[in-house]
RNA sequence: GCCGAAGUGGCGGAACGGGUAGACGCGACGGUCUCAAACACCGUUGGGGUUCACGCCCCGUGUGGGUUCGAGUCCCACCUUCGGCACCA
């Protein structure tokens, strides 16, 4: 794209000199450089007068370019931060790049260069793009995640989780990329899929390292108060999906080698307790190769390699039909003293509750559909309401009174379970229990693209965490790095080999590196103390600008970078690391920016518009303004490459207002002097509310609306001077958040002294904004009939008066006496005529 | 299947707690400037009817009902689209 030609001469096409004509591109770079140059941006810890504001966008990833997304982030927040800042608060608007991760790894492998290379590259070019926005960025404050001095304190946050007990290793089946060849946290997997790179998702069962978040599941439930989107609260909580029960001891028939005497179910339903005709348990359940007979050792074995080999797209897909195997074994529901025979089945969850459910299948689909299949009894035990005892024919899930359950028969379904609960409780056999939806976060990664988790192995002193002083583990960068399975620091000797920290015997580092979402769930405590060199964060700086208050971003991150970073928040705050309970007191999602053709934008779909082509061609003001102007913030939509035209040709006609020969002097008109600072100030009445509430369209749809009036203004006859320059300082200072580079030249042009962007936002002036007459509708009977134009506090009887003497009026009543009259100050009047 | 959001001109969208539907902009059409053009400028633009004309009338916010003097906005049922979850016991 090349900058287009210059018209030769006047093209405005009504006479006035445009000689000098809006020039986006060197008007932008001017400013830009003289912000640089002045530190217009420069945010300090404190400021005299002022309070501390934290205004927060999501930082990009490493990717390479900034596409049009990013725009759609973040100019607009900074349109939000700027207005904050003009109303007096001393802004915090930072950015930085989230740099470690797989992408970086895997385009390295694709172009044979190093992540490190790559990203360092990427960095310098987003840079570059970012500062392009014109956005008012701390550049002081910038943070890379992959910078030893800022991954450094990632491992020391590790450390400090384990510390605190919240850090953990286990041996688990674990979601397992073969593309990536890594492991993968639950959030990570999108419909059995690689949520980078959309392989198919299958199981493993390594030693891995765990996060606790659930140890904060109800904390993090309980968002109800926080200043969120509602439907993104409502996805964390679903996300966490709080289940209150029951647990259920079924008595093995016989114990097994290592003394199990037990299997335990976690159930929602205790009231159907005594409906139990088959347990099942999931292929991975570790009782089962010890319940299996001999007799159907073969089979069971045979069912759980399947399984094991199956990916999560094929076990997670509900239309499938059910499979299982018997087991051969028995175990005895202890209210009813009944055998109960042991099957496996993959529709059971081995991470989820006991990894084994009893099977109810009058009174669960899944139950069912397995009994049915296998042609195990289905006793009905909640009756529903007219049953007459015939067998069902699906399963019944609704409330009921319960049936064939001993002493509980007639008992409400409702009532029933806190009695069962109870009766459990009592002889030993359970209890009441909560389940959650939400699992421990699984931090390692088998890749080397991330930071090194800070623990050693020695023979014997076990498991040492890394001490401080000894941090960072930096990542070496001689080192093979492509995916093996197992990490590749495995392979570096140098790396591997340490003395233990404790006895200094030979021992051997954990070669996993940590998730980037550890990476991001603290980034924005660093932004505000980016170069301390001994702590992640000083308390004192922390309580200056913690919590976050206000945070924007895409709600796709609600169930990952937003839950992950409460958690880490609440785990920094029992630390005492941080006052409050929540990072981001408020947060705004907007929505996704699509291709011109309504989809999402993808180099696949040939539908993608690069954001650099756009600023050479209109200019970066023209195109924030028209990524604000395309609709509602938090709706998003398609990017029509032809629209942004209109807020091009509107800058430069804004540009003619000041730029082009107005008629002005003191003496002009005096009826209509005060015309130009009455629309200034019932613009400013409306930019005010709207940027207030985030509705940024309407803001510049108004703003629009004066440079029409004023144009029409100016073209009706001689202006009064120093109304339309006041008029005019007005919409640069309204301009400023959403143009900022053209606010600032109209600022300069107008003879104000630099900057607009220090200028405090103008208050509304009521004199200015009141009217005189406002229009009044009349109604017949609902129906629009005539328009007055009255005093907006005229009262009924004059009002009535007039539209009693309009013809109009008169022939829609058609004689008729209205009956009933509602009025409606400075709205309308309606006569209602039987 | 469950949960959530949304349906307004040719298009993006506006309309504060029920009160003038279509602000603002794109596109289209007509004109101006131009040898010709547009990233220029001016004007018209929801649909239908009627008038020589200024006008005036009717219809119209996904569909069908309802409440109300009055409904894009509130209530009920349904349809469609998008987002989330998806054998979580």
């Amino acid at each position: 794209m090349t900058t287009q030609e210059q018209a030769p001469s006047d093209t405005s096409g009504d006479g006035r000199d445009d000689a000098d004509r809006y020039d986006p591109l060197a008007v932008e770079a001017r400013w830009q450089q003289r912000w640089a140059e002045t530190d217009l941006y420069r945010t300090p810890d404190q400021m005299p007068g002022r309070d501390n504001w934290y205004h927060l966008t999501m930082l990009p990833y490493t990717s390479g370019d900034l596409h049009i997304g990013h725009w759609f982030a973040m100019a607009p927040s900074d349109t939000i931060a700027r207005f904050r800042r003009m109303n007096g608060a001393n802004v915090l608007f930072p950015m930085g790049f989230d740099a470690f991760g797989l992408p970086a790894e895997n385009a390295a492998i694709a172009r044979g260069t190093h992540p490190k290379d790559w990203t360092d590259g990427n960095i310098e070019r987003m840079r570059g793009q970012l500062k392009r926005m014109g956005a008012m960025f701390d550049w002081e404050r910038e943070v890379n995640t992959s910078a030893p001095d800022y991954y450094r304190w990632t491992q020391w946050w590790f450390l400090k989780l384990y510390e605190q007990g919240l850090a953990y290793r286990d041996g688990a089946a674990v979601n397992w990329c073969p593309q990536c060849a890594t492991v993968l946290a639950n959030e990570q997997v999108e419909d059995g899929r690689c949520e980078r790179c959309g392989d198919l998702v299958g199981q493993r069962t390594m030693e891995q390292w765990f996060f606790r978040i659930t140890a904060y599941a109800d904390e993090l439930l309980a968002n109800e108060e926080m200043e969120w989107p509602d439907h993104v609260k409502l996805m964390q909580r679903n996300w966490i999906g709080r289940s209150e029960g029951s647990e259920a001891s079924f008595a093995l028939e016989q114990p097994t080698s290592d003394g199990t005497d037990e299997i335990r179910v976690f159930t929602t339903r205790p009231d159907t307790l005594h409906g139990v005709t088959f347990m099942v348990l999931a292929p991975e359940h570790r009782l089962v190769a010890e319940l299996t007979t001999e007799e159907h050792r073969e089979e069971v074995e045979a069912y759980v390699q399947a399984s094991l080999r199956a990916s999560e797209l094929e076990r997670q897909s509900t239309d499938r039909d059910k499979t299982g195997v018997f087991t051969g074994s028995y175990c005895v529901n202890r209210l009813t003293g009944e055998r109960v025979p042991i099957w496996i089945a993959d529709y059971v969850l081995a991470t989820y509750g006991t990894g084994a459910v009893m099977g109810v299948p009058a009174h669960d689909d899944r139950d069912f559909e397995f009994a049915e299949l296998f042609g195990l009894p289905i006793p009905v035990v909640i009756a529903p309401e007219d049953w007459d005892g015939e067998p069902l024919t699906q399963a019944y899930l609704e409330p009921g009174v319960l049936v064939n359950s001993g002493q509980f028969d007639g008992t409400p379904s409702d009532e029933a379970k806190g009695a069962i609960t109870e009766h459990l409780d009592a002889n030993g056999w359970g209890g009441p229990k909560v389940q959650y939806r939400l699992r421990d976060w699984l931090i390692s990664r088998q890749r080397y693209w991330g930071a090194p988790i800070p623990i050693v192995y020695c023979n014997s002193c076990g498991t040492v965490p890394v001490p401080d002083d000894q941090l960072p583990i930096e990542l070496p960068y001689d080192v093979e790095f492509r995916p093996t399975g197992q990490s590749p620091l495995a392979l570096s000797e140098e790396f591997v080999h340490t003395p233990c920290p404790e006895c200094d015997e030979p021992a051997r580092r954990e070669t996993d590196t940590m998730d980037t979402f550890m990476c991001s769930s603290w980034y924005f405590m660093r932004y505000a103390d980016p170069q301390d060199a001994d702590f992640a964060i000083d308390r004192e700086i922390a309580d200056m600008w913690l919590p976050v208050d206000q945070y924007t971003g895409g709600s796709e991150h609600a169930t990952m970078h937003l839950l992950y970073a409460r958690f880490f928040y609440k785990a920094a705050r029992d630390a005492g690391l941080v006052p409050d309970d929540e990072p981001f007191t408020r947060y705004f999602a907007q929505g996704q920016i699509l291709g011109p053709d309504g989809r999402r934008m993808s180099k696949s779909r040939g539908n993608v518009v690069p954001p650099d082509d756009q600023v050479e061609r209109w200019g970066a003001d023209a195109f924030r303004a028209y990524l604000i102007f395309l609709g509602p913030w938090d709706q998003g939509g398609p990017y029509d490459v032809d629209g942004i035209v209109g807020v091009a040709r509107w800058l430069r006609r804004a540009w003619s207002l000041v730029a082009g020969e107005v008629d002005a002097s003191a003496a002009a008109d005096a009826a209509n002097a005060l015309a130009p600072l009455q629309e200034a100030h019932r613009t400013l009445e409306r930019v005010t509310a709207d940027l207030d509430r985030f509705q940024m369209n309407t803001a510049v749809a108004a703003l629009m609306e004066l440079t029409n009036s004023l144009a029409r203004l100016r073209d009706e006859g001689p202006v009064h001077e120093e109304s339309w320059n006041g008029a005019l300082r007005l919409f640069a200072l309204m301009l400023a958040p959403i143009c900022p580079h053209f606010a600032e030249e109209l600022w300069e042009r107008l003879g104000q002294p630099y900057s607009v962007h220090q200028q405090a936002w103008p208050a509304v002036d009521a004199s200015l904004t009141a009217r005189e007459t406002v229009e009044l509708v009349v109604q017949v009977n609902g129906r629009l009939r005539d328009r007055l134009q009255v005093a907006p506090d005229a009262d009924e009887a004059e009002v009535r008066a007039l539209a009693d003497a309009s013809e109009r009026v008169a022939a829609a009543l058609g004689g008729k006496e209205p009956q009933r009259v509602i009025y409606v100050p400075g709205r309308l009047i309606n006569l209602v005529a039987g």
